[in-house]
DNA sequence: CGGAGCGCTGTGAGCGTGCTGAGAACATCC
DNA sequence: GGATGTTCTCAGCACGCTCACAGCGCTCCG
């Protein structure tokens, strides 16, 4: 297992590498922000250890760069701040996890290895299907770059279509993910707002399989 | 999205269904760890939110158990205690992700949703047979890279034959798996479907063994 | 070579399934 | 209080799937 570290503050980075080193992960440093995005991009790293605070480039903008250049290797993230939001931003951004300073050797080691054991996150912060994103961060629906307003039950409803994009999806699957189980709702709700859905954003995309369900498009 | 929490503390977990509720997830609460258990074995749900003390059985066995029944379904571990090693163990013993109480309902959402977008089903395999392909996630057939269409009566007597590709298989087989058991319906429907399907996948792929029944070419 | 099964296919009736518009119940905003 | 938006029910409609039936062709036997 090959492992980067970017941390600015070398005797943090050294302990790091010293550390992880000691449990037989081959590891290395960059030490600024750029440094850091270009071994990422292109040393084949099976997850990198990326602090946010960085000279030149923030973890933040390394990780959003990352995942739209379309590498999705694990990334644990560590700050020093410990607002709330930073967490959730840096969770938002693409991270796959964070730790703030200072922590523990021992949790950052448990937090590795359960990033490694998950592998490479397989889907992006975005969901996309044919010309159609949905950022579930921002709860942000659009088609073609122009931006469709959904209700809470189109959203639900799409969101779920689109994390399973390409496959049958029933109608009572449907009903058990999207609507509360035990509302006995009638069937017929997701019909109805499978056309809600249709109207707003084209017809051709989401697909209906007679006796089987319903198919977004791959 | 569905999500089940299983927590003890009533107030918390009225909060965290309201709060979860409220971003459009479907949320179902267990106040037990037996009760929790099941209900994460057979809901079907996306992903599962686990408080560690709990009556009956720990969090730590339930995910434990879980994993070695193969269920994947990502979990999202709460904890009142905040040893160190409690998270590691927390980790290593199966879960996705672990927050100690008292957490933010910001950060246990940013989790959430972090873990919601690595959750990746992997999909069964898709079955083949000569030149043809079917997809059993998708529902989708095709004949040499060519999409074919099938109805649903269509779809199930070629999935049931192509999973027994090669062998032959009767015709009252295929009336008890590819028609409901016990229905009455004239063994010559088989016929008429053998024929159809002939007429879009091709002649050749679908023998007749004539006085024992069909043959997929394997 | 001829007959008896067995399998194939065209036809048409019935009805299941999904789509839609209208509207009721409820919440929210001004 | 009225206007607006959201969720869901209901009933009607249309398409096309499913299946029974009947007649024909093929195959295997004596």
């Amino acid at each position: 297992m090959r492992l980067l570290v970017v941390e600015d503050e070398t005797r943090l980075a050294l302990a790091l590498q010293r550390g992880l080193q000691a449990e037989g992960f081959a590891v290395d440093v960059a030490g600024t922000g750029p440094a850091g995005l270009e071994m990422a991009r292109h040393g084949g790293y099976d997850a990198m250890i990326l602090d946010v605070m960085l000279p030149g480039l923030s973890g933040y903008r390394i990780v959003r760069q990352l995942r739209t250049e379309e590498h999705w290797l694990p990334v644990l993230m560590l700050s020093a701040k410990d607002g709330e939001y930073d967490q959730a931003d840096g969770l938002d951004c693409g991270a796959d996890d964070y730790l703030t300073k200072p922590f523990s050797y021992v949790v950052l080691l448990a937090r590795m290895r359960a990033l490694l054991r998950r592998g490479a996150p397989q889907r992006p912060a975005v969901l996309t299907a044919g010309d159609l994103s949905l950022d579930p961060a921002g709860r942000r629906v659009s088609r073609a770059g122009v931006e469709v307003s959904l209700t809470a039950r189109e959203y639900a409803l799409l969101e779920y279509l689109m994390r399973h994009a390409g496959e049958v999806v029933s109608k009572t699957e449907l009903l058990d993910h999207v609507w509360d189980a035990g509302m006995d709702t009638a069937p017929n709700v997701v019909e109805v707002y499978v056309g809600y859905l249709r109207r707003k954003i084209g017809r051709e995309l989401l697909e209906t399989v007679r006796g089987a369900g319903y198919r977004l498009a791959g």
